[in-house]
DNA sequence: CAAATCTCAGCTACACTGACATGA
DNA sequence: CTCATGTCAGTGAAGCTGAGATTT
């Protein structure tokens, strides 16, 4: 079947995302994009909320709200920042940063199973990704 | 920098969707979501309303809307099956193909780019995601 | 006064579940 | 009666824009 490569990937695509945030629920009782989300400001460290809607291409309003429910769970804390009194500092808590391991142990684990299903070399799938994202933020920046 | 796959797959998928989306959105004036359900419709030809949502893994209330829609967009036809009164038979129209055709041509020419751009072979890309796919299917059968 | 940062209000697209009508 | 199919009603998670407030 000629099926175009959008086409496999929206598919795929698609797929993951609902296994992913299925695990994720189940056993971790967090959503994929919060998860997701988690990650990203575990990267930055601690950042203003400005930076970390920079970091995950969302608005500003949605980092907003996005934070205000996981500071209800306990995952993430703000303060004012010491120097502008206009911007709030973030930080993943202890609780945060446990939500990030597991919920990546488990993705990991079961992509690696899935990958010696599929036949497929993790590290080199991996390596291809890498690129795919690199040339696609450099794209996305010139237009 | 030590990232897991799943979080790099998680990048990589919410950066092609939103590329893809705003592609659609400016080039062919429709989301991501409803050429993915246009596409799958296009492959089962002539459908019940139903075949279609286990064919694109949603509710059947989730598809019942979205067809009202493309509907009143003239891209999809529905009838009356012959021998079954309850059931409703889902046919893409000459509009709908038009629109995933020129949807897959601008996804397709863009994704050329990338890889292009990316270094990846398309072909071997599109082989890995094949193998991907189909297990991934296998597997959450299983479960 | 202008620019940056954050929040509030309102909206949208899209999916789900549960309840219900209807036809086989 | 019961199963399958489709729709209605209500809900939820998650994003956006536009309009303030506040601080530099």
């Amino acid at each position: 079947m000629n099926t175009s490569l959008a086409y496999l990937l929206g598919k795929l695509m698609f797929e993951i995302d609902r296994a992913a945030d299925q695990l994720l629920q189940t056993h971790v009782g967090i959503s994929y994009r919060r998860f997701l989300f988690l990650t990203v400001l575990q990267h930055c460290g601690t950042v203003t909320q400005h930076e970390l809607a920079v970091a995950l291409g969302y608005s500003d309003p949605a980092v907003s709200t996005m934070l205000v429910e996981l500071a209800r769970d306990n995952c993430i804390q703000t303060a004012k920042s010491p120097e502008h009194g206009r911007k709030r500092l973030v930080t993943i808590t202890p609780k945060g940063s446990e939500l990030v391991a597991s919920g990546r142990q488990l993705l990991d684990s079961h992509f690696d199973q899935l990958m010696e299903l599929a036949d497929v070399d993790a590290q080199h799938y991996r390596e291809l990704s890498e690129r795919l994202y690199q040339a696609l933020i450099t794209k996305m920046k010139k237009e």
